[in-house]
DNA sequence: CCCCTTATTGCAACAAAGTTGCAATAAAAA
DNA sequence: TTTTTATTGCAACTTTGTTGCAATAAGGGG
């Protein structure tokens, strides 16, 4: 469910009956980044061309055609463009620094989705997997 | 970081300096439960003996001790008291009808998990991993 | 190219969730 | 019991997310 362009963009809501608006564009526009963005983030940045509701509205429904997906990061979300089949995202955080780690490793991983999500027929469009706990320098300290 | 009683709240409390005050008795009464719970079942179970504040903090201040783990379930997080050394939580969450599925297996997860915390040298003290799609139904329906 | 239908937008108003500063209070240590 | 220091509750505020609705703009059909 990769957005190349406008068009591509247009192809995947036509497809299911809804409009290419400018909101929409300019909603894909600020998703645009190299990194997951948060919800105030991406209204900040399309101040005065799209309404914070609107932008909201259609986060949800990009997130529901699969065009971006939600990754959690600590304690919030971000938003990002889905890129491949299959997007993910697999980190350490420290619960005490707040602290991530990203971390690879994949093989074991994609065996045990294709198992799993083949069981319920689920048809899966991304993943996320965190490890909470202490990073090597909270672990040792005392207080906070 | 398993709390059985209230003697070892003030345990793990004290050993870091923090007291064992009345509110934080009632915060971790409020966690007892089978279930996850979310902020504002807490909050609305401890009404007026709890200041919603203070709940905040305590909860915070908990998840930092190991003795709640937060969770999230489709959107939102969900609170729980910690159990074994390794909580954790697996499913599948549909982007569309929101249904959230269960799932068991943790043969492959385990061995994944031990290798990318020794890498770290990092305390892993819960674990989540979502993997977020279209269940069967979503899967075939148009719309919405 | 214009009209018509219908989805979509922006606004205003609201609800929910989370945060901050501070004076009063209650643990725990002495 | 007194003293010290963390913790609480309150009030006020910020941020985040939601709802209803009238005005507007896509896009399909003639």
């Amino acid at each position: 469910m990769k957005v190349e362009n406008i068009q591509s963009l247009k192809k995947i809501l036509s497809d299911k009956g809804y409009k290419l608006t400018k909101a929409r564009e300019n909603t894909f526009s600020a998703l645009l980044s190299p990194e997951p963005q948060s919800m105030a983030t991406l209204i900040e940045k399309s101040q005065n061309k799209v309404d914070r509701v609107t932008m909201y509205r259609n986060i949800d429904l990009f997130e529901k055609l699969g065009i971006v997906n939600r990754i959690y990061v600590g304690w919030k979300y971000k938003l990002e463009l889905s890129d491949n089949f299959m997007d993910h995202h697999h980190h350490l955080s420290c619960l005490s620094c707040g602290k991530v780690i990203d971390i690879e490793d994949e093989q074991h991983i994609n065996e045990f989705i294709k198992s799993v999500t083949d069981k319920f027929s689920f048809t899966p469009r991304h993943h996320q997997f965190e490890i909470d706990g202490f990073c090597i320098v909270c672990s040792a300290s005392k207080k906070k």
